[in-house]
RNA sequence: GCCGGGAUGGUGGAAUCGGUAGACACAAGGCACUUAAAAUGCCUCGACCCACGGUCGUGCGGGUUCAAGUCCCGCUCCCGGCACCA
């Protein structure tokens, strides 16, 4: 064999072959326990990023491992490909967004290959393909029939300059990313999908598959189901006020939700959203407060910018009277309120909810205590509200209850005086689906002459999206193209297009049959389904995997698969991470630099202190380490790695530089150093190999020296299979393995059992690898003399028996701290370990003047002395 | 702000169920081979001290335990998500 590791042609031949023999077609067979992999299908945007190697290179090492364990693999791959950067990039360099995806498609897809992963590209479909989408909007149109879709007002940010509906990513700081104009927020009618009708089963199923626990936790939490009182405050013009109830008399009633009933006696005000009906009223005839209304309605519509926004308010002028008490408490408007949220108004309660006393302190709105502390007393809400569950104070006819009893009593109350009852909410909001963009799934809906709205029929579908567009930054070119939206007799077709989100909430199940042209699914969808292992970033960790979730749902519920959740096993892979770099320019904007055109200068303890771009030598500024992005443009391009080292390289480095869920910096250095494992590993075959042929083994002919390397084979081929097979935890198998060679670098016998046991560990080293550098196994397990090629090799067996020992080591502690260390028997019983023990030299010398206590012996592992 | 994570040598990480902290690598330093360099091999590598031994040490402050990186309470900083980025 060739004395040197030559990966290029390795990889060449070892590609060709599988290619050649159609190792990865996946046929249905239902004589075969069956295992379906998958990994997150990738946005075509451009290349290949490292947290796409990583994420492929984890569902190939399982897959791989999957088949040498005789099961039946799916692995497939396709292409997420409508979004925004497509249009993006169309502004920009004056291409059709297909053209652009496309072309990333077919340059991605080489990438994928290069790298010598098992795909049955058979499968290969993208989101943009008429044939996907079509399946789409077909079940969309049933689900409008079956009423799980409709329509409402909705808020979105709006560009007054551009006149476009910007992306929540597009709103920066409050302004338009292009136009640089304050955001508004505009209410706009679009398509709703019900997924609050399955937010009791989202919650409830997620007992039943096998996710990591923050996982569903997050999901948990994100449905948000809570337990609380509705119920309602009447509403009065304040005196001397001009404004009326509709009727003239009293007035209308507000509806709050709250799950702090126990509370409900400490209510010093109710606050309403700027877009309630009570505060439009009110602002009819004020001028301040529609100015206030106003301002409200500025700024992005994202949680996270509503939530850290200065909470401002402003009296409307009417009072709201209490259910209960009949107290009269001032009715505000508040930026921290929304319409979309519950009914648009909260109760406040500045004693027990912290929010509410920061508000009320700024406004001098009164504060008052109705719980208990601990102690039983008023708690101090000088500094802040107390916001623990206790009993009952200053609420009348309810003191001295706890929570439980006192929500009862007081939701039982209101429901006697009938402004109130007990109600489950959920935070879940129904999934807007409608995107004013052009580049998505055309929404199969019509409008006619006298308003109809009518969902197409079946001869009408599929809609197909318009390639040859031109696009620039004023939204939509689909609004624009009459012969796209003009049907005649005063009918038009809608223009929104589906969120993204829709075509990766059922990719995976479309992979099951994908060259079905009559059905979005037939019985291969069952035979595959569920997805045994489903990998991707833990960014996904709430969306899409609630989007998907509630999409397998609808689909069984229309009998199209039979099983209840998509992804039977989840792994969440860390983020790829690096340095950002980037200037700031006179207008503020930022330019954002790829690390691979940068110098980082670093102190002489090799951290980073300052950076200057190669090109012009001048200082750059640090952004910090972040997830590698096309936004930050840190992303780091695998190619020149692959060219370099080897697919088997990178492959290596990735599944040893951290375990798959944790975050991982990229750095060059260690590829080098995975490169030169692979190369030692080579020669170690080769050597092995020239040394001769080895005889049968013959386990009872052993010496000790052939005994220790032949059970550091088994401990190997035990530790590898639980990291692989159960733990994912690749890194440290890779590591077993590099230890196994480290030690068979040192045994050097060339006596025919010596040979018999070093080949046995070579050919160890070679399969518990070969999931995770297939080329290098392919070779080298060809140059072992195996007629058959690696891929279908079986995993290596256990054999128990060559891990027995003659003696273990425990280890010894006085007073729980390392003194001696001591060899035993393994079946030795306890009075002898701990006789061994207290006999060692050195755990003499700390017993000396002192008394024996207690003697711990934890057998296999140590033995503890305490003495006093 | 809210929800979920994370923090261990110069660096990435290991320690799987409360039981030997630092496996395996990277970087660095030393040595061998070489005319030389690269490559390769060998050695050293948490800090400190009275060094075949000992003290300290897993972000910070407390606690539980014979025993804590691991469990509990309270913090700090960093990362992900927050519904129109994918």
């Amino acid at each position: 064999m060739d004395a040197q590791y030559n990966p290029h042609e390795i990889e060449r031949d070892a590609q060709q072959f599988w290619v050649k023999n159609e190792c990865f077609k996946a046929v249905e067979d239902a004589n075969r326990e069956k295992f379906y992999c998958l990994s997150m299908f990738p946005y075509p945007s451009g290349k290949l990023h490292m947290g796409h190697v990583r994420n492929y290179t984890i569902g190939d090492v399982v897959s791989r491992y999957q088949r040498m364990q005789g099961k039946n693999v799916l692995q497939p791959m396709g292409w997420d490909a409508f979004g925004m950067p497509a249009e993006n990039a169309a502004i920009k360099n004056q291409v059709p967004p297909a053209k652009w995806t496309y072309e990333n498609i077919d340059y991605m897809r080489n990438q994928l290959q290069a790298l010598g992963f098992a795909y049955d590209w058979s499968r290969e479909f993208a989101t943009c393909d008429a044939d996907y989408y079509r399946w789409e909007q077909w079940f969309f149109t049933k689900l409008v029939e079956k009423g799980l879709v409709y329509k409402k007002m909705s808020t979105v940010n709006w560009d007054p300059v551009d006149q476009t509906v910007l992306a929540n990513e597009q709103v920066i700081e409050g302004r338009g990313w292009r136009s640089g104009a304050l955001v508004e927020r505009k209410e706009i009618p679009l398509w709703f999908l019900k997924i609050t009708d399955y937010a009791e089963e989202l919650l409830a199923d997620l007992d039943q598959v096998e996710w990591p626990e923050q996982v569903k936790t997050m999901q948990r939490n994100w449905i948000g189901k809570s337990r609380g009182v509705e119920l309602s405050f009447e509403i009065k013009p304040a005196e001397g006020s001009d404004i009326k109830a509709a009727d003239g008399t009293p007035a209308e009633l507000l509806s709050v939700y709250t799950t702090r009933p126990d509370t409900l006696m400490g209510v010093t005000y109710v606050a309403v959203a700027a877009a309630h009906p009570l505060a439009r009223a009110a602002a009819e005839g004020n001028a301040e407060l529609a100015a206030f209304c106003e301002e409200c309605a500025r700024g992005g519509t994202s949680e996270a910018e509503l939530a850290t926004k200065e909470k401002k308010g402003m009296a409307t002028g009417q009072v709201a009277v209490h259910p209960l008490t009949g107290r009269e408490v001032p009715v505000y408007v508040a930026n921290f309120v929304l319409m979309e949220f519950g009914t648009g108004a909260v109760m406040a309660v500045p004693g027990h909810d912290q929010r509410d006393w920061e508000f009320a302190t700024k406004y001098g709105l009164p504060i008052e205590a109705v719980i208990s502390d601990e102690n039983g007393q008023a708690p101090d809400l000088s500094e802040g509200a107390y916001v623990e569950y206790g009993r009952l104070i200053h609420s009348g006819e309810f003191d001295g209850l706890d929570f439980e009893a006192a929500f009862d009593a007081i939701a039982a109350k209101l429901a006697e005086k009938g402004v109130g009852e007990v109600k489950t909410n959920f935070r879940l909001r129904d999934w807007g689906v409608a995107r004013q963009r052009y580049w998505g799934a055309p929404i199969p809906v019509k409008y006619g002459p006298e308003g109809q709205t009518v969902p197409l029929s079946d001869e009408e579908l599929p809609v197909a999206l318009p390639q040859e567009v031109t696009v620039d930054a004023s939204g939509s070119p689909l609004k624009k193209m009459p012969e796209f939206s003009d049907l005649g007799d005063g009918w038009v077709r809608e223009t929104d297009t589906f969120d993204t989100f829709m075509e990766s909430s059922w990719y995976y199940a479309r992979f099951c049959c994908a060259d079905n042209p009559d059905a979005m699914l037939d019985e291969r969808a069952n035979y595959w389904l569920p997805v045994d292992l489903y990998i991707g970033g833990i960014e996904h960790a709430i969306l899409h995997l609630l989007y998907a979730r509630f999409f397998h749902k609808l689909m069984r519920d229309f009998g199209l698969v039979d099983s209840d959740e998509p992804f039977q096993r989840l792994l969440t892979q860390g983020m790829v991470i690096a340095e950002t770099f980037y200037r700031e320019e006179a207008n503020g904007a930022k330019t954002w630099f790829n690390p691979a055109d940068v110098e980082v200068k670093r102190d002489d303890k090799g951290r980073p202190v300052s950076a200057v771009l190669i090109d012009d030598g001048q200082p750059v500024q640090m952004g910090g380490i972040e997830k590698m992005s096309k936004s930050k443009n840190n992303g780091v391009d695998p190619q020149s790695m692959i060219e370099r080292f080897g697919a088997d390289t990178v492959r290596l480095f990735m599944m040893f530089a951290a375990p798959p869920e944790q975050s991982l910096e990229w750095s060059d250095s260690g590829v080098e150093g995975a490169n030169r494992f692979l190369k030692r590993l080579w020669r170690l075959a080769s050597e092995h190999l020239a040394a001769g042929e080895p005889a049968p083994l013959d386990t009872a002919a052993l010496d000790d020296a052939q005994r220790d390397l032949r059970r550091k084979t088994h401990e190997t081929i035990k530790k590898a299979s639980d990291d692989i097979g159960r733990r994912t935890t690749f890194n440290t198998a890779i590591a077993a393995v590099m230890e196994l060679t480290n030690t068979l670098g040192k045994f050097d016998d060339t006596s025919p059992q010596g040979l018999a046991v070093a080949r046995e560990a070579v050919e160890a080293c070679v399969l518990l690898l070969a999931p995770i550098t297939p080329h290098i196994g392919h070779a080298l397990w060809a140059e072992l003399g195996h007629e058959g090629p690696a891929i279908d090799a079986a995993w290596p067996r256990l054999d128990e028996s060559a891990l027995a020992r003659d003696s273990i080591e425990l280890v010894v502690q006085v007073n729980g701290k390392l003194r001696a260390r001591i060899q035993v028997a393994p079946d030795a019983d306890k009075q002898t370990v701990e006789a061994e023990a207290l006999g060692a030299e050195n755990v003499q010398r700390h017993l000396e003047g002192k008394t024996v206590r207690k003697v711990i012996v934890v057998p296999g592992k140590l033995v503890n002395i305490v003495v006093g």
